[in-house]
DNA sequence: GCTGATTGTCTTTTT
DNA sequence: GACAATCAGC
C-alpha cells in the first residue's frame, strides 16, 4: 500500500509540497499529526532523505511518542529520526555543552515542587508570609523576568513599589540558590540554549549541521525564546516545515505568540502555505457549534471547518440546579450511552480547571464507573514517588533539595532548627549541606541521628556502585530507609503500589537507556506524566489544555458557567484574555466526534463567591436555541447512603469479596482488594502489576484458599 | 527542639 | 480537599 493512499487533496499537497520553508494551517480534525509524519516518511522514502538528519519538534512528551510509533508503524522503525519536545531536546544540547556554560554535566532540573522549596528558604530568610506574597505570584513573576531578559539588577532598579521589592529580592534569592547547587528550571533549559548559541558561533554551527529538517508541530504555541532557538538551528541552509492552527492558540498566557505562525510568509517570503479545512473527526452539528462560536473573535483568519460526516446528534446544552445535581446528570448519560453500547474509553469529561473534577470523581466512585484522572496530581507529583526520587537524587546528585526531603521522610527527629544551622554553615563555605553534615560525621563531631542518615546514604551510593541497578537501589532504599514502614504504618497501600510501578520504569528505563542513574533522574523531572497504560474501561477526566490533540467519540464539557469558562481572572489578567478563552473552549468542542453535552450550573460557586450563571460561551455556541433546563434530577441513591450501605454491610451478600481479602487473580496473581464499588473491585496486585479495577463477576478471581 | 494535631488560606491553564 | 503556618505536648 502506498504511503499517500486516503489522504485527500490538500493533505496530498501538504505532504508533497516542494519548499524550503512550508507552513500548513491546519484546523481542528483535519489530520495534522498524519500530515506531519506523512512529510517525514514521504522525505526519506521519496526523496531520499537521510532520516537521522530530520528533527521533529511536538508540544508535550505524550505528542512526542505518538509520533514515534506513528512513524514506526509506517517504516517498520522510527529509522533515527529524532523525535522530542523543544525541552528535552535542550537538555540534550546541555548536556553536550554543559563546560561552555559553566555547569556540571549532571545538572539538575527542577519543577515547581523544588522551586517551592527554595522560595520558602527565601520567605524565612526575608520574614516573607505566604499571604502576603503568594509562591504563585512570585514564580511568575521570575518566569517573566528570565524570559524576558530582565537580569535581577534591573528588576531591583524597575521595583517601584514595596511588594515589587519583595518580588525582585526574591528573585535574586532564587538565582544565587539556583548558581550554587548547578540547577536549571524549565525556563533556563531554552534560556541556556538560546544564550548559549548567541553566544558562540562554533558551537552554534555544530548544531546546524546536526540536522537538515526541522518539523515543528503545534506552531501556534511557539513563544519567543522557542522560536529564537528553532531559528537559530534553522539557520540559512536548513529546511523548516511548521503545523499549527491560529484558532487552537491557548498557551499566550505562556508567552505563546500566535503572531509566528500568521506572519510566517512575512518571515520567510520564499515559503509556501496549505490550508487543511477538511475536518474529518467531527460530526457538522458540533463543528457548526465551534465555527459559530470562534466568529465571536474577530481580528482572526477566517476559516469555517467543514465536516466529512453528516449532521449527526444534535449538540446537547443543559443547566442544573447545582454542581452536585451537574456530576449526576453527566454520570446518568454515560450510564445510558454504555447501556446502549457504547464504551466508556469513549467518553471524556472535559473542564476549565482541576478543581472541577472532584464534584463528578465522587459520583463516578459512588456509582462504580471506572475512570482516570489526567493531570491534576501527577504521578511524579505524588508524595511516595516524590519521596523515593529525593533519595535517588542524594545518591547522584546530593543537591540540598533532595536532602531536605529525604532526611524528613520518614521522620528522623532532625527538624527545621538542626537544618537551618546546616544551611547556615553549607551557605558561608560554599558547599552543599550534605558535604557539610558529611564532614561533621567524618570528623566524629555529629549526632548519632545526623550519623545514621549519612551512614544511610553512603550505603545508598555503595549499593549502586556494587549492582548498577535503578531497580535493585530502589527496593533497597524502599526496605532501608524506612520508607516501606512509613505507608505500611499508615496502611498506605497505594502509595507502595506507585512506588513499585515508578520501579518498573525505572526498570524499562534501564533496559533502553545507557544513561545511568543520573539519567533517569533528569528524565523524570522533565516529564510531567507517564505514557499512559490503557487497559480496561475507563472514563477520561481532564482539563482542556490537557485535551489538546486528542479526539473522543463523546465529550462532556462541564462547569460552563461565566467566572469558570471563560474563567474570571484569565479576563482580568490579560487584554486578549476572553478571545483566548473562547479559543480554549472551541479546542473543547473540536475534540467531540459524534456527540457533544455542554452543561452548567445555578449552584453557589465559593471561588468566585457568587451564584454560577450559565457561561456566555453557551449562548454564542448556539443562540437560537435557548439552554435547557433540567429538573428533578433522579439520584439512584445519594452518596451517603451509598457510605451508609458500605458500613452497615461490609460485601456481605452482593459481592465475594471485601476490602482487605487476599485474592490470586488467573493472570495478575496475588493481591488485595482495596476498595468494592458497585461493579468492581479495586485491588492492587503485586509488582510490576499494580493497582487494577476488576469487574466483581469476573470469573478468573477467588478468595486466597479459596480453591473453587 | 521535634512531632502531630489544628486552623487558615486558596483554588487557571503546563514544559 | 491540599498544604503550609501555628500551637500544644512530649
Amino acid at each position: 500500500m502506498n504511503y499517500l493512499d486516503g489522504l485527500n487533496k490538500e493533505q496530498r499537497e501538504a505532504v508533497e509540497v516542494n519548499a524550503k520553508y512550508v507552513r500548513v494551517i491546519a484546523g481542528a480534525g483535519s489530520g495534522k499529526t498524519r500530515v506531519l509524519t506523512t512529510r517525514i516518511v514521504h522525505l526519506i522514502m521519496e526523496r531520499a532523505y537521510n532520516p537521522r538528519k530530520i528533527c521533529a519538534i511536538t508540544f508535550t512528551n505524550k505528542a512526542a511518542n505518538e509520533m514515534k510509533h506513528r512513524l514506526e508503524s509506517m517504516l517498520t522503525s522510527d529509522m533515527g529520526v529524532f523525535v522530542s519536545t523543544i525541552h528535552a531536546m535542550c537538555v540534550r544540547i546541555i548536556r553536550e555543552e554543559f563546560e561552555a556554560l559553566g555547569l556540571v554535566r549532571n545538572f539538575t532540573i527542577l519543577d515547581t515542587a523544588d522551586q517551592q522549596v527554595i522560595l520558602r528558604e527565601a520567605y524565612q530568610e526575608y520574614g516573607y508570609q505566604r499571604k502576603e506574597l503568594s509562591y504563585k505570584e512570585v514564580l511568575s513573576y521570575i518566569s517573566e523576568h528570565k524570559v524576558n531578559d530582565i537580569s535581577v539588577k534591573q528588576a531591583h532598579k524597575m521595583a517601584s513599589n514595596f511588594q515589587d521589592e519583595r518580588k525582585a529580592k526574591v528573585y535574586d534569592y532564587y538565582q544565587n540558590r539556583l548558581k550554587q547547587v548547578f540547577a536549571l528550571d524549565f525556563d533556563d533549559l531554552l534560556l541556556k540554549v538560546r544564550d548559549l548559541f548567541r553566544k558562540s558561533e562554533t558551537i552554534l554551527n555544530k548544531w546546524q549541521h546536526r540536522f537538515n529538517v526541522y518539523l515543528v508541530d503545534e506552531f501556534q504555541d511557539v513563544d519567543h525564546i522557542q522560536y529564537e532557538i528553532i531559528d537559530f538551528l534553522v539557520g540559512n541552509d536548513n529546511e523548516l516545515y511548521v503545523v499549527g492552527d491560529p484558532d487552537q492558540t491557548i498557551y499566550s498566557w505562556r508567552g505563546a505568540k500566535m503572531h509566528f505562525i500568521v506572519d510566517f510568509e512575512k518571515t520567510y517570503p520564499t515559503s509556501k502555505t496549505v490550508t487543511l479545512h477538511q475536518n474529518y473527526r467531527s460530526t457538522q452539528n458540533i463543528l457548526d457549534s465551534a465555527n459559530k462560536l470562534i466568529k465571536y473573535n474577530l481580528d482572526r483568519v477566517e476559516k469555517d471547518l467543514k465536516s466529512h460526516k453528516n449532521s449527526g446528534e444534535p449538540v446537547v446544552f443543559s443547566n442544573l440546579d447545582d454542581e452536585s445535581d451537574e456530576a449526576y446528570w453527566v454520570v446518568r448519560q454515560m450510564k445510558k450511552l454504555h447501556s446502549e453500547g457504547a464504551s466508556y474509553l469513549d467518553m471524556a469529561v472535559l473542564y476549565r480547571s482541576n478543581y472541577l473534577s472532584r464534584s463528578l470523581e465522587r459520583v463516578l466512585m459512588d456509582l462504580g464507573i471506572p475512570y482516570i484522572i489526567y493531570g491534576g496530581i501527577r504521578f511524579y507529583d505524588r508524595q511516595e514517588i516524590k519521596d523515593m526520587m529525593s533519595y535517588l537524587r542524594m545518591v547522584s546528585h546530593g543537591d540540598d533539595l533532595a536532602l531536605r526531603r529525604s532526611i524528613a521522610s520518614p521522620k528522623r527527629g532532625i527538624g527545621p532548627k538542626t537544618l537551618e544551622k546546616y544551611f547556615n554553615s553549607a551557605q558561608a563555605t560554599s558547599k552543599t549541606m550534605y558535604e557539610v553534615i558529611k564532614e561533621e560525621v567524618d570528623s566524629g563531631k555529629a549526632k548519632p541521628r545526623i550519623q545514621e542518615y549519612v551512614t544511610l546514604i553512603e550505603s545508598f551510593k555503595a549499593h549502586y556502585v556494587a549492582k548498577d541497578s535503578i531497580e535493585d537501589l530502589m527496593i533497597h532504599i524502599l526496605e532501608h530507609s524506612g520508607l516501606r514502614k512509613l505507608y505500611e504504618k499508615d496502611e498506605e497501600i497505594e502509595r507502595l503500589e506507585n512506588v513499585k510501578a515508578l520501579m518498573g520504569e525505572a526498570k524499562v528505563f534501564e533496559e533502553m537507556s545507557s544513561e545511568g542513574l543520573a539519567g533517569y533522574v533528569q528524565m523524570v523531572s522533565l516529564y510531567g506524566d507517564r505514557e499512559e497504560v490503557l487497559e480496561g474501561e475507563f472514563v477520561r477526566l481532564m482539563t482542556v489544555h490537557a485535551s489538546k490533540g486528542l479526539e473522543f467519540d463523546t465529550v462532556f464539557l462541564i462547569g460552563m458557567n461565566d467566572g469558570i469558562f471563560p474563567n474570571r481572572n484569565a479576563i482580568i489578567e490579560r487584554q486578549d484574555g476572553l478571545t483566548e478563552e473562547r479559543r480554549l473552549a472551541y479546542v473543547a468542542i473540536t475534540r467531540a466526534m459524534h456527540r457533544l453535552y455542554v452543561s452548567s450550573n445555578a449552584g453557589f460557586n465559593y471561588v468566585l463567591s457568587q451564584r454560577n450563571k450559565a457561561s456566555r460561551f453557551m449562548q454564542e455556541m448556539d443562540h437560537e436555541k435557548t439552554l435547557h433546563d433540567v429538573k428533578g434530577i433522579i439520584r439512584n441513591e445519594s452518596p451517603k447512603e451509598t457510605a451508609l450501605k458500605k458500613f452497615m454491610k461490609p460485601a456481605s451478600n452482593n459481592t465475594r469479596f471485601k476490602p482487605a481479602d487476599q485474592v490470586v487473580h488467573d493472570d495478575f496473581g496475588e493481591g488485595i482488594v482495596l476498595a468494592v464499588n458497585e461493579t468492581t473491585l479495586k485491588i492492587a496486585f503485586n509488582y510490576p502489576y499494580g493497582t487494577k479495577q476488576i469487574a466483581k463477576e469476573f470469573s478468573g478471581l477467588r478468595l486466597k484458599g479459596d480453591l473453587t
